[in-house]
DNA sequence: ACCGAACCGTACCGTACGGTACGCAAAAAT
DNA sequence: ATTTTTGCGTACCGTACGGTACGGTTCGGT
């Protein structure tokens, strides 16, 4: 009816209060996102907002759209690549996933619509699951299905052997820090981490040569 | 300080009050889940609530631990056991979890617990965490070793192996579920998807004869 | 110079909720 | 039979928050 959907982008304005609504949520919770604190976090006043994004819930789900269009598009391959190549590439993956997931922007979107999911309809986890994980996880997809028309890999289902990666990369990792457990492990063991899962992917869906 | 961790039993009375609680987190959220309605689906007041339970929090925490505490012990497995039992084991377990994972009830503990994951630190997670996870992590770990012992396993860490076979398992279903999305998958799926689990965990830990 | 749009700041309203107080009934204790 | 305890029901208080209204100010257009 009203703000097409695909027609999302705002003022730079606009984009500056969500940014600073963010930066609320990600240091307090959602209880801590009221439309006083960030009218007078952002300078702006309350009934812009309202004028903006319509209601609470709609300033919610722009937050989320919005950081939601950040993920970054992510070098595309070269068409030919060698297995070490293809390798590489995952644990570049994996790496970037974890960190991803470990960092407090992605915590605090996480729980913001993981708390609204048991109410109203207003799908921020479908816009969380969409436009993020979906679109890295298509592109890493597509990857992995090039690794098997090279002949590197040996999976018969690119989804699954994609979900296969997924679980063997993140394991427990994310509800718990979800959960409020962990602190953040060091890069190095990030790294570890990565390699570590990619080596167990390949060993399942390796092309055993 | 107060109410010994170890003490947490509670009266019948209280146990039904926390039993009606819980029901109404399942079907409307923490949003739903006010003193007023408890009080009132209970047939109790809400002067005996805060005499129970101290506070909001203390009332969530109570609803947590009890439900924590049932956390069914799990048959221990015989000391020795063929190498086939081993394998139904572990699936036994894949399927378990991932029954409880999608479950209502534990969706909306954890639903709970992340949401009071950013502020006060009631610690649900915590609760959570070692009540639940931890406690069939453990188990799980003691049956790996087991294995590891008797030379159907080669895993050089049980713990890190566990991590290992959980991410098999549970891929990213648990947080998409989380989010709102996919409703449950049939039983017989479910026990297809903990059978490959399994069958992907034996090939990378598996003493391969 | 004037006008209108955008917008800030503040004040305001209604409501919902956490927590408390009190009166009364039923049960338990003496 | 009397006293004490327990707890239900209801009413109440303070506060916090979502949402709205309004006066004043800046600023671009003409």
């Amino acid at each position: 009816m009203f703000t097409e959907p695909d027609q999302q982008d705002f003022t730079d304005r606009q984009r500056a209060v969500l940014d600073k609504a963010l930066e609320l949520l990600v240091e307090g919770g959602e209880k801590a996102l009221t439309t006083a604190a960030i009218a007078r976090a952002a300078g702006c006043s309350k009934e812009s907002l309202y004028k903006w994004f319509g209601d609470r819930d709609g300033l919610l789900a722009a937050i989320v759209t919005r950081q939601a269009s950040k993920v970054i598009p992510g070098a595309d391959q070269a068409a030919d690549m060698s297995e070490a190549e293809l390798r590489a590439a995952l644990e570049v993956f994996a790496k970037n996933l974890l960190e991803t997931i470990s960092g407090d922007v992605s915590l605090a979107l996480n729980r913001l619509a993981i708390g609204q999911a048991s109410k109203a309809e207003t799908g921020l986890g479908a816009v969380l699951e969409k436009s993020g994980r979906a679109r890295i996880g298509r592109q890493t997809t597509a990857l992995l299905e090039r690794g098997c028309t090279q002949g590197y890999l040996n999976c018969e289902d690119p989804q699954e052997a994609y979900s296969t990666l997924y679980g063997l990369v993140v394991r427990d990792q994310h509800i718990r820090m979800l959960l409020g457990a962990s602190k953040k492990a060091s890069v190095q063991d990030l790294e570890l981490a990565a390699k570590n899962a990619v080596k167990q992917f390949i060993q399942l869906y390796g092309a055993n040569k």
